[in-house]
DNA sequence: TCTGCTATGATATAACATAACATAAGAAAT
DNA sequence: ATTTCTTATGTTATGTTATATCATAGCAGA
């Protein structure tokens, strides 16, 4: 399952994704726009190696999975897709058409479908976080945060 | 840095270790219990691979990287080791001699010395992740934690 | 001793990721 | 239009983490 039930429009999604990058005087090539598309279609977060079957399968061309991992790194550093430290597979960002500033991440992952949601972290849990590790002297680094667990698909459906 | 401040006694964990093991019907033979000595010397997690490699200069004996796998398989099931999975590094319990069960382990991890410091998680932030992500039906299995960001000893250091 | 179980060894391979250098494609300057 | 520079992509090799599979050793109980 997508984890967003909303259907997804990915033209509008690859629209906004152009001019992001051109705001920041990057340049979304047709692969890498590519290889956000077939992010964007698929129900859970692939490996570098499943970007490169996909996309061959999609777009019937052969792309060298050394190629996917600079377009990954390109795409990861406009924001418009995220990497799971937990899996090593990457996703589409979930708030690309959203006009807000991208806020810390933290990704639902469901352990049974393998489907991931993405949303906002709540201030409030990040200062109530960082008030818990206080006397540590740690200071916490806002990356992500990646919590494993059941989906409220997979809740309802037998094992 | 190890990350607690406190000097470890290995042979008293050890023999504790010993304890849970006995209690839970399980042997700790002595190339487990090695493999846990190298990681209850090390300052920072390991990869399986670098256990190996220390393994053998302690201890002056081969190991294969499979054993190694398989025992760090026991020792987590023992819960004296835990498995990093944003680094695929691991590391001893920090509470094995600690009485109390042990709690859902929250990782503090210093993205500039590598160190780690493992604490539990305090109830009250669960019931707050809880809170914050009720609206999406998604129930969370209380795995870990992981945390990046800098650790004290670093922060007073120059970069 | 025989039997069966658990632990470990050995080998191969899968899966994920980076390094280094070559070529192509496109923009800017001449 | 040609040169030059930069960025994007291709190619090959290798490093790193993890699993699969089958063989052997060691030990406990019948
Ligand atoms: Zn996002
Ligand atoms: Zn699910
Ligand atoms: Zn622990
Ligand atoms: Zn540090």
């Amino acid at each position: 399952m997508k984890s967003s039930d909303m259907p997804l429009d990915i033209d509008q999604i690859i629209k906004k994704s152009q001019e992001v990058c051109t705001l920041a005087g990057a340049k979304l090539t047709d692969k890498r726009k590519n290889v956000l598309i077939v992010l964007l279609a698929a129900a859970t977060p692939l490996s570098a190696y499943e970007i490169v079957e996909r996309y061959k399968t999609h777009f019937h061309e052969a792309l060298p999975v050394m190629s996917v991992y600079r377009m990954l790194d390109f795409l990861i550093q406009e924001k418009l897709v995220h990497k799971l430290e937990t899996s090593g597979q990457y996703m589409s960002c979930a708030h690309i058409t959203c006009e807000h500033q991208h806020e810390t991440p933290q990704f639902l992952i469901c352990d049974r479908c393998g489907s991931v949601k993405e949303i906002g972290i709540k201030q409030h849990i990040i200062a109530e976080l960082e008030r818990s590790i206080q006397s540590t002297g740690f200071t916490l680094a806002h990356q992500q945060l990646e919590l494993h667990g059941i989906c409220e698909h997979c809740q309802i459906k037998p094992q």
